[in-house]
DNA sequence: AATAGGGTCAACCGCGGTGGC
DNA sequence: CGCCACCGCGGTTGACCCTAT
């Protein structure tokens, strides 16, 4: 096809960048920018294809980089930001200035993603892995799941489709601003950008539809009647007499558990079928682009004494990156009592809030990505 | 001191998206 | 409209480093 041989070119060096090599590439891009890769190596007299130059150029050359040691906060973000967009390396990289995707991914797989894992956590999911520890029969326990996903996905459907045509109405000017960004250019982090604030505005939306609804939203099948704190977000879990916890993250990975595959498909197939107003097509598709649903099940027991090494039934998002950070305060939450009944209810609502509430404010915090 | 095993991270590979012709 | 060249992204690899034995 119309591929480049690229490094396929007989001649071409491949490997670790030397001293001398990273002169020239530093010299020549800081004389007459890089401009076109192909070209590059041969005017700055290097024996590389162009791709490697700009590897070598974005992940170590370029002088606003940060290197060293991950931060408390830099760890926080990636991973509150991982729970939101999944393995969207360069989404994920806006946020962190002076990042690299290469190296925030790295230090995911490296660091994060193992200290998630030995927490009992799922890293693509963020959620507990805890339908192993909750059943014997983990088969029967899964196809439960499954056959939840798809009354949850459907209900999900109707959620955004009323809270897109709530909001159109209700922000003209928001929408011509998400039309903006939406089609903005020549940026990479445009589709995060727009995703995310679909999420404010999808926040923002519920809360004010819930006041002139007094919570109680129209769809007998909405997952958006039955807290009255929660963000929308929340409220997809909860409507089934099972408490559920669930992040099923959206990552361009296709090798992650069946519950998450599973959930995709079924989206897609009921996106593909519905018959969403256009600008609710669109609307929906960001926000599964956004890639958050919450779905699954739970179970109180879960959230009992000795169920598992913590009460991951009431560790909250907020609280799993805190504990993966190692913040002894928050690890207090999961052995409080919220152990009863009462597992699913407000406490745990406001937590999961909480959590959300963190990662708005993380992408609007002015030092994230100018895009906000 | 030698070495095996695991961890880390820079670099490569291959694919998808996009724009020019 | 289809082809091609190019760019950027995410996944993977492998060389190097560190640590335990």
């Amino acid at each position: 096809m119309g591929r480049s041989p690229c490094c396929d070119k007989v001649g071409l060096k491949k490997g670790p960048w030397t001293p001398e090599e990273d002169q020239k590439l530093l010299a020549y891009i800081e004389e007459h920018g890089h401009g076109s890769w192909r070209a590059l190596p041969a005017k700055a007299g290097l024996q590389r294809c162009g791709k490697s130059c700009r590897l070598r150029w974005t992940n170590y050359l370029r002088p606003d980089i940060k290197r060293g040691k991950f931060s408390l906060q830099e760890e926080q973000t990636i991973t509150q930001l991982h729970a939101l967009l999944g393995n969207r390396w360069s989404a994920i990289a806006t946020h962190l200035p002076k990042r690299t995707d290469n190296e925030i991914k790295n230090h995911w797989n490296t660091h994060l993603k193992k200290r998630l894992t030995k927490m009992g956590i799922d890293p693509v999911t963020h959620r507990p892995k805890i339908d192993a520890l909750l059943s014997n029969d983990g088969r029967s326990k899964n196809s439960a799941n499954l056959s939840h996903m798809a009354q949850w996905e459907t209900a999900r459907l109707e959620a955004e489709a009323r809270l897109v045509r709530e909001s159109t109405l209700r922000s003209h000017s928001f929408q011509q601003q998400l039309t903006a960004q939406s089609y903005n250019p020549g940026s990479t982090s445009a589709q995060p950008a727009t995703s995310l604030d679909v999420l404010k505005a999808w926040s923002s939306g519920w809360s004010k539809s819930s006041e002139a609804n007094g919570g109680d939203l129209e769809s007998s099948t909405s997952t958006l009647s039955c807290s009255e704190n929660a963000p929308p977000i929340m409220n997809y879990i909860g409507q089934n007499s099972d408490p559920l916890i669930e992040f099923v993250g959206t990552s361009g990975s296709s090798e992650t558990g069946i519950i998450k595959d599973e959930s995709q498909h079924e989206w897609k197939g009921l996106a593909s079928s519905s018959r969403l107003p256009e600008s609710s097509v669109s609307f929906t598709s960001n926000l599964h682009e956004m890639a958050i649903s919450m779905e699954g099940t739970w179970s109180p027991e879960s959230a009992r004494p000795n169920s598992s090494q913590f009460h991951v039934g009431n560790v909250t998002k907020e609280g799993f990156t805190s504990l993966l950070l190692g913040d002894s305060t928050v690890q207090n939450l999961s052995g409080t009592g919220k152990d009863s009944e009462n597992s699913g209810g407000s406490d745990y609502y406001e937590d999961n809030k909480n959590y959300w509430s963190s990662i708005l404010n993380l992408v609007n915090s002015p030092t994230s990505s100018p895009i906000f």
